[in-house]
DNA sequence: AACTAACAGTTAATGTGTCCAACAATTTGG
DNA sequence: CCAAATTGTTGGACACATTAACTGTTAGTT
């Protein structure tokens, strides 16, 4: 098994940030630059899912994960790797947490056991379920401010930037 | 002083990831959600920055600070923390990199010995100018694929979502 | 069949960024 | 004049991602 980790509770990024007041501060080029307000823009959004959703000990990355294994379930840990951009060894202890928390299962294939095939616990699904619900009004909430329109076109224009440099 | 921190030369995050190959993946919800296209642009964005402007030995934030400072000369690191919403203490690091590299000054301000005055040596400027250069390159390039106004309504996008949320 | 190469998952070490709590020096306010 | 607030700093903790190496397991070659 595995040392416990005690629960790391999903905390992602703290809110209070001792900080100054606004003040007068020019922001140089930086308002001009996609990737400054892209940066901006995610750790804002990241913040809110902190202090919205991340109540049950579940962090965006988590989240991604459980719904990758609900749409493809019985996949492999280096295919989800894969689907995530990230190393197969970044999976391995985000699995532990979730398989220790009986929200997913590792088994054996019978047909090539190096690899393992990731399911959702019944728990595990009526808790995504759940979390899914939380997780839309999060998403819908941080869009509030946009039309329709421009929600829509916001999705795909960083979906073509992630396109372009996939 | 500090101990030499040997040159992090900003490397951010790796581009390789061991990953299998894309395979037929389902992403369920997760291409609606804001939230997480923006996870992804911004990733890509971020490793597209370290692939190309981070030869200089500079990250995202370090490329911020320094404009920041150019904006604001004589600006302290608690409104340096403040206007780029993270903690005190985080801004620390980050100056001690620049000052040691010679691009920025920490100043003790006569009429108030606490706190410190920031700013760009003549080093720092010309090095700045380069670097600005090469980050307009970079942010052209990532938005390469969209029109000037879906880049325009990107930003304005963008904007909307963090100052909501700030 | 035996050997080698490739692959899945895991571990350990490392780097980076962020936070919080606590501290010294300094300023401010009652 | 002393208590409270503020600035920068340090140290400890934690999340997250990477690389390199190691263990099984499978597949391909000779």
């Amino acid at each position: 098994m595995k040392a416990d980790k005690k629960v790391p509770a999903a905390r992602v990024q703290r809110k209070s940030a001792r900080q100054a007041k606004p003040l007068e501060v020019k922001f140089g080029c930086l308002p001009d630059l996609v990737g400054y307000n892209l940066r901006r823009a995610q750790s804002a959004v990241f913040q809110h899912f902190a202090d919205t959703v991340s109540s049950h000990d579940v962090s965006p990355g988590h989240f991604g994960v459980l719904v990758f294994i609900e749409a493809n379930p019985g996949m492999s840990q280096t295919m989800l790797a894969g689907a995530l951009g990230v190393d197969r060894s970044s999976i391995v202890p985000v699995i532990d947490h979730l398989e220790h928390g009986g929200l997913v299962t590792r088994q054996k294939k019978p047909s090539d056991r190096r690899t393992h095939e990731l399911r959702l616990t019944a728990y595990g699904e009526s808790r995504l379920k759940a979390l899914k619900t939380s997780v839309l009004e999060h998403d819908e909430e941080i869009a509030r401010c946009l039309s329709a329109d421009e929600k829509r076109n916001l999705i795909e224009a960083l979906g073509k930037i992630m396109g372009r440099l996939a």
